[in-house]
Parts: structure tokens; C-alpha cells; sequence
RNA sequence: GGGGCUGUCGGCUAGUUUGGUCUAGGCUUGUAGACUUGGGCUCUAUAGACCCCGGUUCAAAUCCGGGCAGCCCCA
């Protein structure tokens, strides 16, 4: 084993394992800036699979794809209260221009909603206007000051930002819904991860919303990591921006607004959960390769038959819609060639050597399991097809049942604190709804409510902490 | 937010405690070639580093200060 390789095993040290798998696998290299990273060419292509796929949904819906300035004026970012004092410890400022300096100076976008709703208060006059329903796919800077994590915790980032304005609260909150459902379906069904949803605290809301939906999964060293979010603005930013439009009463009337987003921090979760001892596992749906085909050729005797078939089976994969590569390169063993493609996660690999040849057949290598099997030439699409899928499946079934298995329900804070340190993952506890329960809990062990379920369960117990009635049952962890 | 640790060829590692015959590796990687090929094979030749700035000193990889970067723990 040399050390192009992962050498550091994921159970015996997470962290570090992380960081070899992002270095290793081409995702990632970290960049001269202290918390930016250069996302390479494997979290790229990731993050256009995603692209491609969010894209989709959302023009079927709608909306359309838009693009606004990456700077900010002051004056407009402090016209929210709640938002500016949420944002304002991490935003980056452009102050000089050339030699020139600002007489305002220009915030570097930590999130849009803004100037995008200086702009809507310009474009909505009637009824007809409405709804308003556009996206944007950019760069965000919030420049974080503690302990920065490539693609979990950068001080740039690529996201998507969803802005949207109705006429009325119901429509508005439709879409906060609608929209969570998109993003839960392509991280559990593409992305492979299960996430739990409800809705965040206001300790824990974005700042300036009336309330906001999460999605959470969790990390396999037991920390929770926040996969996206969709708020409900409600008219808190239609008052500040004046956002009105004239209804069919001939009225005045503010919007109902929404935003929401996902990031790059989705391919950190992906990497964290897939991945393992041999590097990046990518999940079929979402992999740009999903088939690599290593002939096994030899310099004495004939390999041109190998090279031929194996050429043979790469059109018909394609032409049969699965993304294939050839690595025919003769300077590398197939060992070697074995090891690479691993380590970059592509999800099948299909081995053809002269004892296949002979029989007519080819060898089937899965990623997630290491196990091989084999299959008549003939039948290559068809079991290649069905292989994808079962990779697919056993990676969202597999995440699933660690994450139910770290759910846990506790009674009193004596368990809470010790499940917290042994076990992590998802604490269940009541809370009695105070801000200053959470905060002390937060305080003296680190842990935070992550989300409040839609479902509320019907419970007697009392809060976990002050021991008062309790409104309802929350989910606890530490996270990233 | 608080604390700790670390920075040496492209990668990994030793040397720092006690400044000097200190630069080094029989490891890996790159390059050229040979050999091999169903899980990172082997051999030959060759290339390549003391994070940055400043200070102390006759002398700094080593000590001091600052910066930058990375990691870990706690909150």
C-alpha cells in the first residue's frame, strides 16, 4: 500500500480520514486563502449532477434562473434588522475600489435576500406580477472565523439561492413545503442520504425569517450536519423593501416571501457517509462515471481481442445511457488501475481478461461491497443496469439503518449528557419551548435542537432540563 | 469563543530537548529505461525540502517574537 492510497482507516480517525479522502480522491485541494478551498474536478462534477438535477425541478415548477450582483450596499443590508445582526459578524467588505475609497462600502454577498428585494419592490406593481419565483446558482462568502472544514465549513462556498414572492401566506408557505420535498428527494434518492425534517428554533432560524425548515442527516462521527434549508420570509422583508402590489380589490397588499438553499456542503456529507477505507464512494445516481471497464492485457500473446471487446462493451453501455470509461493505459497494472478508480469512487468496475474472454463472459466489481461477480457478455447492460441500482439502494438502506440506530429517546439530562458522550447522534427530548433551556443545554454540552418534527408526538414528559411542561418532543445533537 | 499541537524534497519520516562534522532516508512520488501484468510487482539511473518575516548569535532546521497555514480538544 503506498501512499497515493488512504492510509489512515475512517473508524480510527475520522478527521484525519476525511482530509486524505479529500486530498487523495481529487476533490478538493486547499487553496492559499486561510478556509477556501479549489473544489477539483471530482466535487465539480458532483456538484453539477446536482445542478442538473435541481434545475430540473425547479423550471418544471416555474421558477427560472437568474443572476445578481455578488456585492451588497450597506445601506442595504442593515434595512432588515433581525437579518443584519445575524449576518453582519461574518460578512467580508469591499471598502476600496482601485485607489479610490468607498463612500459606502460593499458587503461580498453572504446570502442575497436584499438586494434581490430592492429589485422585486421595482418589478411588482399588480396582482399580475405575482408570483415572482427565480433561483440563482453563485459563490457566497461568510467569513468564518472559527475552525474551517473543506466543503463543510468554507469561507466561500457555491449554493443555489431560491427567492420567491406570492400574493398570499398560504401560497407562500406552499412553496416552503414544495420545496423541501425536491430537496429531500434529491438528497435521499440521488445523493443516497437519509436526513430527518422539521423545523429549527427561533435561536436556530435564519435571521430574518418567520420560521425555517430543515433537513438534517448525520455524520457517522456523530455530529448532525444541516443539508438545506427553506424558509418562510412571511412580509418581513416586503415591509423593510416595500414590497406591495395592488390585489384584485384594487388594494394595496405586501408579498409573502420565501428563500431557500443547498450547497457544496452536500458533497462533504456525501463523502463522509459513503465513503470508506479505499476512499470516495460515489452513489450511481449522482456519479458522473459510473462504470470504469479495466481490460487485463498482457505484452506477450495477443491482447487486441480483449481491447476489441472491451471497446464493444463501452458503446453499448453508452449508447444504453450508462456512463462509462475505458482505462485502457497500458503504463499502469491493473492493480494499480483497481486501486485508482476506488479511491475516486466509481461505483462498477468491470474487469475483462483472457479467462473471461474464453468464456465468454466479464467480471463485475462493486464499490460498496468489493464483491464480484460475473456475467455473459450479452447480458452486460442488463446486469449492469441492475447492479447500479442495487449499489444505489444499498447505500440509502445502509445510511438509513445507522442513522435510525443512532436515534435516541432520553428520559433525563443524566442520560442525555452521557448518550451525548458515548453514543452522539440524534438525542429525542422534551423541551418546554424556552430559548434559555436550549441556550443552557447548548452551553453545557455542546448540543443544540436541530429541528422540531412537523409531527408533533404526544408525550407527558416533562422538559429535559427544567423539568416544567413540556410543549413538545425535539432532536438534539452536536453538529457541524 | 477558549485551549493545545504542528509546519523539513510532490507525499511520508528522522533530526529541534542540549544551536556547530546536519542535513538525512535502504521509504514514497516524478522523469528516463528495463521487467512485469486477474489487487499498488521488481530493478537501474536521475530529480527534489528545512512555511514566511524579523530578532538573538561567530554560528539557527534547532532558541525568541510576529505572521500565515493545517490539525485536535473543549464551548
Amino acid at each position: 500500500m503506498s501512499d497515493t492510497g488512504i492510509t489512515v482507516s475512517k473508524k480510527d480517525n475520522f478527521s484525519e480520514w476525511y482530509v486524505e479522502v479529500v486530498q487523495k480522491s481529487c476533490l478538493a485541494d486547499y487553496a492559499p486563502i486561510k478556509g477556501c478551498i479549489i473544489f477539483r474536478e471530482q466535487s465539480y462534477a458532483i456538484w453539477e449532477k446536482i445542478q442538473e438535477l435541481f434545475n430540473k425541478k425547479i423550471k418544471s415548477s416555474g421558477h427560472k434562473n437568474v443572476y445578481f450582483p455578488m456585492f451588497i450596499p450597506e445601506s442595504f443590508l442593515k434595512k432588515e434588522a433581525e437579518h443584519f445582526e445575524g449576518f453582519v459578524p461574518e460578512v467580508a467588505w469591499v471598502t476600496q475600489g482601485g485607489e479610490t475609497i468607498l463612500e459606502e462600502k460593499l458587503a461580498i454577498r453572504p446570502t442575497s435576500e436584499t438586494i434581490i428585494y430592492s429589485t422585486f419592490a421595482k418589478w411588482i406593481r399588480s396582482w399580475r406580477d405575482l408570483p415572482i419565483k427565480i433561483n440563482q446558482w453563485c459563490n457566497v462568502v461568510r467569513w468564518e472565523t472559527k475552525a474551517t472544514k473543506p466543503f463543510l465549513r468554507t469561507r466561500e462556498f457555491l449554493w443555489q439561492e431560491g427567492h420567491t414572492a406570492h400574493k398570499t401566506s398560504e401560497e407562500a408557505k406552499k412553496e416552503v413545503f414544495d420545496i423541501l420535498d425536491e430537496y429531500k428527494d434529491i438528497m435521499e434518492k440521488f445523493l443516497a442520504i437519509p436526513v430527518l425534517v422539521g423545523i429549527k428554533t427561533d435561536n436556530e432560524k435564519f435571521a430574518g425569517a418567520l420560521y425555517t425548515t430543515t433537513l438534517e442527516a448525520l455524520m457517522p462521527d456523530g455530529k448532525a450536519l444541516q443539508m438545506g434549508t427553506s424558509h418562510n420570509l412571511g412580509q418581513n422583508f416586503a415591509k423593510v423593501f416595500n414590497i406591495e402590489y395592488v390585489g384584485e380589490d384594487k388594494k394595496n397588499h405586501k408579498v409573502w416571501q420565501t428563500s431557500w438553499g443547498i450547497s457544496t456542503r452536500l458533497i462533504g456529507a456525501l463523502i463522509m457517509v459513503h465513503g470508506d477505507d479505499r476512499g470516495l464512494v460515489v452513489p450511481p445516481q449522482v456519479a458522473s462515471v459510473q462504470v470504469v471497464i479495466v481490460p487485463i492485457t498482457y505484452k506477450k500473446g495477443d491482447s487486441s481481442a480483449i481491447i476489441e471487446k472491451s471497446k464493444e462493451i463501452l458503446e453499448n453501455l453508452e449508447k444504453n445511457n450508462i456512463s462509462a470509461v475505458l482505462d485502457d493505459r497500458k503504463e499502469y497494472t491493473p492493480g494499480w488501475k483497481f486501486h485508482e478508480w476506488e479511491l475516486k469512487g466509481i461505483p462498477i468496475r468491470i474487469e475483462i481478461g483472457p479467462r473471461d474472454l474464453k468464456q465468454n463472459q466479464i467480471t463485475l466489481a462493486r464499490r460498496d461491497t468489493y464483491q464480484k461477480t460475473n456475467a455473459k457478455i450479452e447480458d452486460t447492460v442488463q446486469a449492469t443496469k441492475s447492479l447500479l441500482d442495487e449499489i444505489q439502494e444499498n447505500l440509502y438502506v445502509t445510511a438509513k439503518e445507522r442513522l435510525l440506530e443512532k436515534i435516541t429517546k432520553v428520559d433525563d439530562y443524566e442520560a442525555f449528557k452521557d448518550t451525548l458522550k458515548t453514543k452522539g447522534g440524534f438525542l429525542k427530548a422534551a423541551w418546554c419551548g424556552k430559548s434559555s433551556c436550549e441556550e443552557k443545554i447548548k452551553a453545557e454540552t455542546g448540543a443544540t435542537i436541530r429541528l422540531k418534527p412537523f409531527m408533533k408526538e404526544s408525550s407527558t414528559d416533562k422538559c429535559i432540563l427544567c423539568n416544567e411542561e413540556s410543549e413538545e418532543i425535539v432532536y438534539f445533537a452536536r453538529s457541524y
